[in-house]
RNA sequence: GCGGGUGUGGCGGAAUUGGCAGACGCACCGGAUUUAGGUUCCGGCGCCGCAAGGCGUGGGGGUUCAAGUCCCUCCACCCGCACCA
């Protein structure tokens, strides 16, 4: 043992923890269990920095727990359908699986030598028909619970690839593949009925308490909860069948302030009217061409089509609004129809400017005068304001209050009654794609849409397609729509949809506890490993992710295939940063960037050049993309450092929340300190026994300090001050003056505060000082209180509130012991000069302030 | 527009939640060791100042014996949502 050689150790240590099965997730009764879960990545081809970072966090708190005595699991698996298998297939030829399995070949085989303390017997991918099989067996038990249904709903259609696009799929308009602009076409779907839980999903975020308050905002106005009125107009020369319009209002305190009627263009009363006015016709036939661009729907115009219809105001039937046809109208929200209030709505403000419309005001500011209206007045809704046309109840009084008034009186007078509506719709499931979980139901002729039978399961997908053509593989495959309808035998045709692959992601925690099951789950499994105690991901879930398998949890618990204290399945959640890295350009004549890779650029205190000397521009703290070619390859990091060093250095520099900056010096310095760690070791290692030990005592304080701070750190998901702390101990053993039995138990103690950051090393060190076993399953170390309290505080003096001088004193010393001692302190002395003191402030064992 | 967040040395960041601002690391400067070093070790390092001292946590104001931390106000940047009735 003289040199350290991560080479070496790393793959050593690996192979005696596999050996030794210490990552094996067991049920063990009589301990308590932790369940810690890095959201699975997707089979892309290569691990990159991000990845080493999430794991490396979830890692820490993994072996922590381990060596706290909890009983562990920390598995891993892959979220392997999706549409890149698809493309690759299109692109190089080949099938989707072949690519995504391969893909995770290398992924796995990038990841083991991380060193991560991963239970992988458990490993599996979405994409294993034993997998999806189970997802299609509670497809079924939720048809039949009625948490699925299918129902004819707006998609977007991308014409070259025949395909339904995800709104974010789509840019600009186009498909963001083919580049084909994306029709919106009409076709039937299968929906899970997330809002049946819309009310339960919001009100639920508040026991989270252990996820970011940011996320559970962003959850929340995701659900979108509004309390309003709902109630119709009476119409005065509408077609028959529209003798009433539904409305829908967050806002009925304003109801005096209604100038007009709106609808949406997609509206039952505009198609009515479309087919009888070729002018509404063309009106209608604009909007909907309008509003795709990201441009187009920044500066589009508020316009309307006035139908020449008349409702009739509910407070008072002689007055009469006229409907228009509105483009900012939403049919797929509220009613699809509004009552516009230009005084205090900004966009209807717009619209009746612009039309000419009457703008009544509702209330005023409290303590006005009534005033023409220049611009929409609009408090927010807690504000007190003093309404001059007032629905019901006193005249000054918070919008709230005047909401709640007026939907009161509507329910009196019964024009309308209080609703709840919620900005969450259902979850849309249905891909025409091949790469995904098949559907697994049935179309017969004579029964209609009948699930599959279970013992047929899984519909496994067939291997024998082509992606030479648009469109999806199992609509156009000779036979594997055929089959034979499960109710009454008859030939019959599979659905050829598969599943968003958020379902696959939206219960994989739950197949963690019991991979191999025959069953979705298995409940005695679950029971003990449920709940994920610490889940940990990046941001850009917050939502779909995250809410999909949150409603998951419960649709599982309905159909049961989970407890009941798993409907929540996330205890904590913890969002980390990214990895980030500068990004090196050039110019080209044009004045276009090139891009430049990391190993081409030479450093100095004053920028960056080229090889050749040419000045380099520098983008700091960039997220790492390959067409940036600000990319660390994690394997090169391995390769010349170690994972290690990789794993302490992503922990170490920043907040694990905030984006770190990965340096090639950050890197560099990491490696000596490990560097300086293991020669440390060696020494100690070398020691003569009868060295004097007059430093034991120190030694210990200092071992007791960094083992409190660390495990606070981690406990708090502060690893960048844990490991502030490790370098403290290591500078402290460093110097310390102590025997050579306290020395190896100082060290034996900073290997295993330092092994859920450098686990390798750690054993390395562990086993040169005499530790027993494997030190990654070494209890984790208990700071002595007693050595954690010093008998002696220096505390600083204070005059006016600026440092003038310190007192060391005994740490239970009275305050006016402390004050004596204090006064007599020369520095106070001579700044006293003989003044007088006002007043003397002793905050013991922190301060002193001598105020004159 | 609405909602949320952040702002501390040359840089990444600490500060037990009102009690010594700048822990720890990087970079930089000095010294020693080494055949050499982009090695290792020792020391220094907020700014101004020879010093005494003064100033300093985005700007301004306030509360307090004491403010990075609490209150008011302004500014900058980042993120999320956005015609939501």
């Amino acid at each position: 043992m003289s040199r350290y050689t991560p080479s070496e150790i790393e793959p050593k240590w690996q192979t005696e923890w596999d050996a030794a099965g210490v990552f094996t997730a067991k049920v063990d009764p009589s301990k308590p269990k932790f369940y810690v879960l890095e959201m699975f990545p997707y089979p892309s081809g290569r691990i990159h920095m991000g990845h080493v970072r999430n794991y490396t966090m979830g890692d820490v708190v993994a072996r922590t727990k381990l060596a706290q005595g909890f009983s562990v699991l920390h598995p891993m698996g892959w979220d392997a359908f999706g549409m890149p298998a698809e493309n690759a297939a299109m692109e190089q030829g080949g099938h989707p699986g072949t690519w995504t399995y391969n893909n995770i070949d290398v992924m796995r085989g990038q990841m083991k030598p991380l060193g991560l303390s991963i239970d992988w017997s458990r490993e599996f991918a979405t994409c294993d028909p034993e997998y999806y099989g189970q997802q299609q067996a509670m497809f079924i038990d939720m048809l039949e619970a009625g948490l699925v249904y299918r129902k004819n709903a707006v998609v977007n259609w991308d014409p070259v690839d025949m395909t339904v696009l995800a709104n974010e799929q789509v840019e600009n308009g186009r498909g963001w593949r083919s580049g084909a602009l994306v029709e919106r076409r009409e076709l039937t779907q299968w929906f899970f009925k997330i809002s049946d839980y819309s009310d339960e999903l919001l009100s639920a975020l508040d026991g989270l308490k252990d996820w970011p308050e940011k996320v559970r905002l962003m959850q929340a106005n995701w659900i979108g909860k509004s309390q309003g009125l709902q109630f119709s107009f009476e119409t005065v020369n509408a077609p028959a069948g529209f003798e009433q319009i539904e409305v829908y209002t967050t806002r009925p305190d304003t109801l005096w302030g209604a100038s007009f009627a709106a609808i949406a263009a997609e509206h039952p009363l505009a198609k009515a009217l479309e087919a009888q006015n070729p002018e509404i016709a063309a009106f209608i036939a604009e909007c909907r061409k309008g509003g795709t661009t990201a441009e187009e729907i920044e500066t589009a115009e508020k316009v309307g089509f006035d139908t020449g219809l008349r409702v009739r105001h509910p407070l008072d039937p002689s007055i009469e609004l006229p409907v228009w046809i509105a483009n900012f109208i939403l049919m797929d929200y509220g009613t699809g129809a509004i009552f516009g209030c230009p005084a205090h709505d900004q966009r209807d403000f717009e619209f009746a400017t612009k039309y000419g419309l009457s703008i009544p005001p509702v209330f005023v500011a409290e303590g006005a005068e009534e005033a023409l209206l220049s611009e929409p007045f609009v408090p927010a809704k807690s504000e007190r304001v003093r309404y001059v046309r007032n629905v019901a109840g006193a005249e000054v009084k918070t919008g709230e209050q005047g909401i709640l008034d007026a939907i009161a009186l509507a329910e009196e007078k019964g024009f309308g009654k209080g609703v709840t509506k919620f900005r969450l719709r259902d979850w849309g499931l249905s891909r025409q794609r091949y790469w995904g979980c098949p559907i697994p139901v049935v179309h017969c002729a004579a029964c209609g849409v009948v699930p599959e039978k279970k013992e047929n399961l899984p519909i496994e997908l067939p291997k024998d397609v082509s992606f030479d053509q648009p469109g999806n593989p199992l609509d156009r495959h000779p036979t594997w729509r055929d089959c034979a309808c499960p109710s009454c035998g008859a030939p019959a045709r599979r659905e050829t949809d598969t599943m968003d692959t958020f379902v696959d992601s939206s219960w994989y925690y739950a197949r963690f506890t019991a991979p191999r099951a025959t069953t979705p789950t298995d409940l005695a499994e679950a029971d003990y490993w449920m709940n994920v105690d610490q889940y940990i991901g990046g941001i850009e879930h917050a939502i779909l992710h995250l809410l999909y398998s949150r409603f998951f949890a419960r649709a599982m618990h309905k159909t049961g295939h989970l407890p009941a204290k798993a409907i929540e399945p996330f205890n904590a959640l913890f969002t980390q940063g990214m990895v980030t890295h500068e990004i090196y350009l050039t110019r080209d004549a044009n004045g276009r960037p090139i891009y430049h890779l990391p190993e081409d650029i030479i450093r100095s205190e004053t920028g960056a050049t080229l090889k050749d000397g040419s000045p380099v521009e520098l983008i700091p703290s960039a997220k790492m993309s390959k067409s940036k070619k600000n990319v660390v390859d994690p394997m090169n990091i391995i390769a010349s450092y170690g994972a290690d060093t990789a794993r302490w250095f992503v922990m170490s520099d920043s907040p694990p929340e905030r984006d770190v900056e990965w340096t090639a010096a950050g890197a560099d310095a990491t490696f000596k300190h490990l560097n300086r760690v293991w020669n440390l070791s060696v020494k100690v290692a070398e020691m003569d026994e009868g060295t004097a030990g007059a430093g034991d005592k120190d030694l210990a304080k200092a071992v007791a300090r960094a083992t409190e701070d660390v495990t606070r750190a981690i406990e708090g998901f502060a690893f960048n001050k844990g490991i502030a702390a490790l370098y403290g101990l290591t500078n402290a053993i460093a110097k310390a003056e102590a025997s050579a039995p306290a020395m190896r138990q100082a060290l034996r103690d900073l290997a295993k505060l330092m092994s859920p950051f450098t686990p390798h090393l750690s054993e390395s060190i562990w086993a040169a000082q005499g530790g027993e076993g494997l030190c990654a399953i070494a209890a984790w170390p208990k700071a002595d209180p007693a050595l954690l309290v010093d008998d002696e505080v220096t505390l600083p003096i204070q005059i006016n509130g600026k440092r003038r001088g310190e007192i060391t004193v005994p740490k239970d010393m009275p305050a006016s012991e402390v004050e004596k001692i204090a006064l007599a302190n020369e520095d106070v002395v001579r700044f006293l000069n003989g003044q007088p003191v006002k007043k003397l402030i002793v905050v013991p064992g922190r301060i002193v302030n001598v105020v004159i």
